[in-house]
DNA sequence: ACAGCCATGTAACTCGTTACATGATTAC
DNA sequence: GTAATCATGTAACGAGTTACATGGCTGT
């Protein structure tokens, strides 16, 4: 009866919550497209021992069933489970978020190297920008104005006005970086 | 001769490239004044580690005093060293930003609490955004014009759109609750 | 005298990663 | 047949945290 869980375990646990039941495996598939836009996209290896502590805490129950050869171990949210989701939601104390911003050390520590360089550390960034907002544009689409999906389409929302912000941030940066010159 | 060191670390061997040298204890002072905004705020033990590996490899140098009864360990950043941070800075492949953003993950499992409640952990983070950007307004005017520290002011104004985009962000979000009324 | 900051670390632990290992199913 | 994907895990490690422990200096 362990409580406060890290947050990577109520993100997983929040991917039950849609109402479907899934394999760790689809777990991380549906991480990968969703969490990841503001949240850690947890390895393989993780979101197995997270799904297996999720169990052990029963706030997931898992179903072993056999197909052809092999058995699949497939996990369902529980009523404590959507509870105790619901407390940390309702009831956590907010917390800041923690950016791991690379890009922005790299040019915070720009005066080490020549501005070409850190000009094309943002072009670079750009570039992967463009990738990113392509994906996500992607996702917010397939959400449509669903209602059962009405919170996810705001943080999709809020995720595409993220990226266009560092877009223009980049593209600034940039600009400071030629008017130096 | 240890390679590809863990951001962190290039974080406050960048710390210690604006030119003067610091004790651990300052250096984590000028973590949480400087790195936090766009990287983690690593723990007190965390820097003394670090320092003690930066100066294992030879990237920084310390230098012990004597203040008094106490021995003062102050260290400051290495020719090699240097040469280490620019080349990091230069070359090290472009990875995008990882955001780990308690609010948006909570406002993603908005389906399983009332709207009331996401719209009052919404009202905490502008709260708490408040506080920020005061902190970082109060950095960014004390870094002027200096040319030497032009590009911190750079990252310290992208930083300032990032919290204002934030701001906007959580409001809308909070708008659009409302409007579900 | 006492509080608060300066200063330095160690120990134990958790989170999260990469590497390793295995094998079945599906599509070409 | 063979490559890609589905599926499940273990082992070893590294990054980062909190708790613990110590003591000097500074201002009131």
């Amino acid at each position: 009866m362990g409580q406060q869980l890290p947050a990577t375990s109520y993100a997983l646990l929040g991917l039950l919550s849609f109402g479907q039941s899934l394999t760790a495996y689809q777990l991380k598939q549906w991480a990968d497209a969703s969490l990841r836009f503001f949240w850690v996209a947890p390895a393989m290896s993780h979101v197995y021992r997270e799904a297996a502590r999720l169990a052990e805490e029963g706030l997931v129950a898992a179903t072993d069933a056999r197909d052809g050869g092999r058995v699949v171990r497939t996990y369902a949210i529980t009523e404590r489970g959507r509870s105790t989701l619901a407390a940390w939601v309702r009831d956590a104390p907010v917390d800041f978020p923690v950016l791991k911003h690379t890009v922005a050390l790299r040019l915070f520590l720009g005066h080490v190297v020549d501005d070409e360089h850190t000009r094309s550390v943002l072009d670079d960034y750009l570039a992967a920008l463009e990738h990113r907002l392509a994906d996500l544009r992607a996702v917010r689409d397939s959400l449509g104005d669903d209602p059962a999906f009405r919170s996810a389409a705001r943080v999709a929302d809020w995720g595409l006005g993220y990226y266009a912000f560092e877009q223009s941030a980049a593209r600034e940066a940039a600009s400071t970086l030629d008017d130096a010159r």
